[in-house]
DNA sequence: GTGATTGCAAATCTTTTGCACTAAA
DNA sequence: TTTAGTGCAAAAGATTTGCAATCAC
């Protein structure tokens, strides 16, 4: 995988979202949504942008990251304050948290079930619920 | 509140947790653990050392939150990547975050409860959960 | 005294921005 | 064409670090 072919699907779904379809957009939206479910950060993603031979600047790989999230594409997930993640799994999930390798992990499904969603403030709505199980390694 | 009088209840606190009750961490400790629970950022802090006549260099408010943080005196939250807050209260409970004014507010007691807490993956604990609850203002 | 602590400024790291250049429509 | 998007380098923030000066014991 070291060229860029435009795949019909990914140009609609950019398109769908008022985003021109150029050549960085789509090979990230290709890494991104292409395989399976995935967590990047900025780093990671341009790291693989490198190995496969595209060329798109850091600062181009952020621009999308957030313009993605904006568009609906990717969810932000804030687990470390050292650096952003963004999740290609934008429904209703919670995470685990690999604290010695820095890694994010779907919880499945049901794993998690709030029984009681407390009341928002007056004149507040909630907008989102995150749960984090951060978890440690076992010696 | 000018002048930093030593409160022997908290230079035991400290010392407890093995720190030296110097004049700054004394200052700081006073402002954080004196009244009722708060969420602080670094700056917050600096700001009203600054306020209050108590001369501390950000370097320090940073370096003693990371001190207190791992004694245990207090508690880190991760709710906004471009910054990070400590918890005075670092009993098991959860959040509010309110977006439009980057604050933070507990959630009580039992108004959040985990109806189901997932299984840790192969070879990991769960080391501490987070839910946050992510707030907009209602227009 | 002596070793821990502090202050400051510089360094670091992540992320954003300004602007000239390039590409999509 | 015309406007949006990109790259680069510089800026901006938050946080950490190195080191000489200072303080607690």
């Amino acid at each position: 995988m070291t060229t860029t072919r435009p795949y019909s699907h990914i140009i609609e779904r950019l398109r769908g979202v008022g985003l021109r379809p150029t050549r960085q957009r789509l090979a990230l939206a290709k890494m991104l949504f292409e395989g399976s479910d995935r967590h990047v950060t900025a780093e990671i993603l341009h790291g693989e942008s490198c190995a496969n031979g595209i060329s798109v600047s850091l600062a181009t790989v952020y621009n999308t990251l957030n313009q993605f999230t904006a568009a609906g594409l990717l969810r932000e997930i804030v687990v470390d304050g050292d650096r952003s993640y963004f999740d290609t799994n934008t429904s209703d999930h919670h995470h685990f948290y690999h604290a010695q390798n820095r890694q994010l992990e779907d919880i499945n499904g049901g794993d998690v079930v709030l029984q009681k969603i407390p009341p928002a403030p007056e004149g507040t709505a909630v907008s989102r619920i995150d749960v984090i199980v951060r978890l440690e390694n076992i010696q």
